[in-house]
DNA sequence: GGTGGAATGATAACCATTATCATTACCACC
DNA sequence: GGTGGTAATGATAATGGTTATCATTCCACC
C-alpha cells in the first residue's frame, strides 16, 4: 500500500545521510540520522530522513533491518548476514551462516513458496553480558 | 521496559479470548480479536483483548509472533515452527525445520552468545499467488 | 530564463500499542 | 454474608514511530 517512488536524484540530502551510514559500522535508525547529521552541522528534516532512507534501499545503496520496534539501516556494501540482538544492552551482531539459507530455500520450496526474501534475528545475551551477569 | 504483571485470573473475557485462539488456526492480532469477539456476542474491550493476549502469551497458553507490523497471536498447543508470509495475499503458512533450528544454536554459541529465542519470517510467493500470477 | 517534475521540510495525521484511572469482580478471611 | 485488598476491566488519552500533506525550493532540459 506504501508507494515509494524510484529514487530520481541523489540529492545533498541523501548523500549525506548515505555517507553517514556507509562510513560507519552502525545500525541507525531515522531519528539518529537525524541528530546525527544535525550534529554535524548539516541537518536534514525528519521526514526527508525517512524518505532518503528509503529510497536509498529501495535503490539498494543501503541495507535494512526491521528490529522490534523501529527498523534500522547499514551499509550494503557487506556480504549477506543476519543479526543477534542482546536483549540486556540492545547491541547488534552480525552473523551468516550459508547453510541455514540453503535450508531456508529448501524448506520454502517444500511449501510451493517463492522465496523472496527473509528475515531472520536471534534474541540473547551477548558475550559481555553473559559475563558480567549478577 | 514494559511490565507485565503475571497473570493471577483467567477471567471470563481471558478465557473468551483463550477459546477464540485456541479453537482455530488462525494467527490473530489484537483488533481481530476485539471485532470477532464482538460478533459473538461477548464484547471484550480493546484495552483488555491487549492486556490478556500478553498476558496468555506470557502464561504461555497461547504464543505470539511480531509480523511487521502487527503482532498476531495463535495456539500454543503445537510444536514450534516458523512463519512464511506471502507478500501479495499475505496469508501466513507455518513451516519447521530442526536442522535450522541447530545451526542457529551453533552460530549463536561462535559467537558468545546465550540464546534466548529467534524470529524466522520468510517472505515470498505462496503457490496459490505464484499460480494466478498474470 | 522558463517550465515541469522531484525533493525538501515543517507540520499534521495515522495507527498500533500502552498508560491512566475510576469502576467492578473476585478472593481470603473474619 | 460482610469486608477489605488486589486484580482486572474498559473507556479514553497519550505515546511513538512512521507516513501524508502541501507550499516551497531545486534541478534538468528545452
Amino acid at each position: 500500500m506504501v508507494i515509494i517512488p524510484p529514487m530520481q536524484r541523489l540529492t545533498t540530502q541523501r548523500q549525506a545521510i548515505l555517507d553517514l551510514i556507509n562510513t560507519s559500522n552502525r545500525h541507525w535508525d531515522a531519528e539518529e540520522v537525524n541528530r546525527e547529521l544535525s550534529d554535524r552541522g548539516q541537518p536534514v528534516g525528519i521526514a526527508t530522513v525517512y524518505r532518503g532512507l528509503t529510497a536509498l534501499d529501495e535503490a539498494g545503496l543501503i541495507s535494512s533491518v526491521q528490529l522490534a520496534d523501529r527498523k534500522r539501516y547499514e551499509r550494503a556494501d557487506k556480504s549477506h548476514h543476519d543479526h543477534m540482538v542482546c536483549v540486556e544492552c540492545g547491541s547488534i551482531e552480525e552473523f551468516s551462516h550459508h547453510k541455514i539459507e540453503a535450508l531456508q530455500e529448501a524448506a520454502a520450496q517444500e511449501k510451493g513458496f517463492e522465496l523472496t526474501g527473509h528475515q531472520l534475528v536471534l534474541f540473547g545475551r551477548c558475550a559481555a553480558c553473559t559475563g558480567v551477569k549478577k
